[in-house]
DNA sequence: CTGATTTCAGCTATACTGACATTT
DNA sequence: CAAATGTCAGTACAGCTGAAATCA
């Protein structure tokens, strides 16, 4: 039997990003799952490492993440060392959160894995084509609401 | 507190892929949600439009998604009168799965939800970039394992 | 007192696993 | 008998909701 996907589908281009996009995630899912990590540790670590140090809700606002997901993350994160949680001393309801050396050496080596995974699936494009893409996608993204 | 996506991320079209295409699948989520609906319901009425009559088997091999999951969903299916179940008399194992006149016509719907949904995600491109995109996604999707 | 922040406990939907009955 | 097909029950995880505790 073949497996060809029903042109219906692939006729839609929502129907391929969301099927694309899924496979970036579980892609990268895989990369990540031996360090036992999953996405949104790499994301809130990026956020601390491109803005400084945040208080735990506005992790959650910049990254589209809820609060209380945030907590758990965050408890990860603190249990590999990788940041630190310090209340303000300013606003002793907030939380300070800092990204320690360690966790900036562990973001490079997610980085890593994220572009060998960059690699398998934009392996179809050339380099010219793969730029045009990454425009595409940040249009996009920007209108993005980012509940 | 502003809530700009860390530049680490935006520069990973990895990652960007994964945001935009859960995006387009929460979206379309959304706009099949209020009549009882999920991506799966359309995907298999897509697959029988397109290819004729399967096996439950053949269905999920085709879609990448599990045998055990398309039970459901033609459950739901058989109920709604969009396709019918019927022991294939060659061999009884197998369950020949056919779409209806109803079905033919549901799937039209969801299809104009899809286009829908596309407008608004690919609102920042003009039709030249759209094109562009979509051959992009197809020759990526191609080469994706179906799982 | 009202509202903001963090934390916790639990709910729901999706994807998957394993076991089973039937048939080849 | 072994393998294929469909079915069912149960697991794991992500994303979300609601409420409590603390503080401004």
């Amino acid at each position: 039997m073949d497996e060809t996907t029903p042109p219906t589908l692939t006729a839609l281009s929502t129907y391929l990003l969301s099927r694309v996009g899924k496979a970036a995630r579980n892609r990268l899912g895989e990369q990540l799952a031996p360090r036992g990590l999953r996405l949104w540790h790499t994301a809130v670590l990026a956020a601390l490492a491109d803005f400084g140090a945040h208080a735990q809700r506005d992790l959650a606002a910049r990254l589209g993440i809820h609060a209380s997901d945030v907590v758990k993350v965050l408890d990860e994160l603190t249990a590999a060392g990788w940041v630190e949680r310090a209340r303000d001393p300013a606003d002793r309801r907030r939380v300070r959160v800092t990204l320690t050396p360690a966790g900036r050496a562990a973001l490079a080596e997610q980085e890593a894995a994220a572009r060998a995974v960059q690699e398998e699936i934009l392996a179809p494009l050339d380099a010219e084509e793969r730029a045009l893409l990454h425009d595409f996608l940040l249009r996009m993204h920007r209108e993005l609401p980012l509940r």
